[in-house]
DNA sequence: GGACCAACGTTATAATGTACCAATTCTCAA
DNA sequence: TTGAGAATTGGTACATTATAACGTTGGTCC
């Protein structure tokens, strides 16, 4: 998420909230934007030492996970199961399920919503009977930048975040 | 796993381990087999509980979660992200990244190695110049039995394990 | 204004996972 | 067989992630 694109991104989860009657109050406002600055999955206490950062106010944990749960339930944010962190969606304008190829070089994650793995996942469900209603799809690995790069193997790099301690 | 075919499960991953030169220890044996007896995934604490009640011996956490660290090295068993859980592998003759249905009425868990799914992801993954060295792939859904039932939109039901507590 | 309800503040605690070091057990060569 | 070295386990403490419970605030509608 560029700086110069983040408000118009947030302007957009305002008017999906409005539109559907909910309220993208100034707290819910405030984690989402420290989500949109990147395109690292952060995870929950990242955020909230974000948050007591930028305001005098004291936060604690429950504050973030009731605004992490609002923005879940509305397709804003992502959760990434295998890091314990979230992650702004890039395209918010209908409820999905993404998959995420998540770098353990840089720590970047790129959000997909391929059909093929779609279909081929409804497919397997249908074949057992099962009626998916959450799928979770996640391949971590390394990004082409980080295989280009020789030290690319060992840690990772960039910035904090999520098990860069 | 049924009763009967636990013992065997347990000597196939003997036979495994040893074929490598890896020591399928008295304590790992305990952690696999408390896993084989139920095809629903359990917590580290829930099996730590498990080990405790079946032997006067303490023991804590570190024990079980390297116990736990083997056996997922050696592809004996899975770790469930969406549920912090484990969950012993149908087929460890080869090591592999399965699919998981993943009911949450039943708690039952399908472990599943469809090309298509593979396939679709490799593409995807290739298509990005990504180098997927670890795919997650759960859906949370609901069971063909459990749909079946009325009450299947409810809370879930069965035994112990994780969530359920 | 007051009743209501959603959102937030606050404290405490549960659940999951790991760092670290000591004690034990196993293996293999001398 | 025995002792050195490696692998495994025991055990304490603590870090990280997440939630329960309850009170307070603030906006909305009559």
């Amino acid at each position: 998420m560029t700086e110069p694109g983040l408000e118009q991104w947030l302007n957009q989860a305002d008017a999906l909230c409005r539109r559907r009657g909910a309220r993208l109050t100034a707290q819910r406002r405030r984690v989402l934007a420290i989500l949109g600055r990147t395109r690292r999955p952060l995870g929950a206490y990242a955020i909230l030492d974000a948050l007591r950062d930028q305001s005098a106010r004291s936060t604690a944990p429950p504050t973030v996970y009731r605004a992490l749960e609002f923005l879940l339930e509305h397709g804003l944010i992502h959760r990434i199961e295998s890091l314990h962190a979230f992650i702004g969606c890039t395209h918010p304008e209908h409820p999905h399920a993404g998959q995420f190829l998540i770098c353990r070089g840089c720590g970047l994650v790129e959000e997909k919503e391929d059909d093929r793995i779609q279909d081929s996942l409804g497919q397997t469900a249908q074949d057992s009977g099962f009626k998916s209603e959450r799928p979770v799809v996640e391949l971590i690995g390394l990004c082409a930048d980080c295989r280009a790069r020789p030290i690319s193997a060992s840690e990772p790099i960039g910035q904090p975040g999520v098990g860069s301690p």
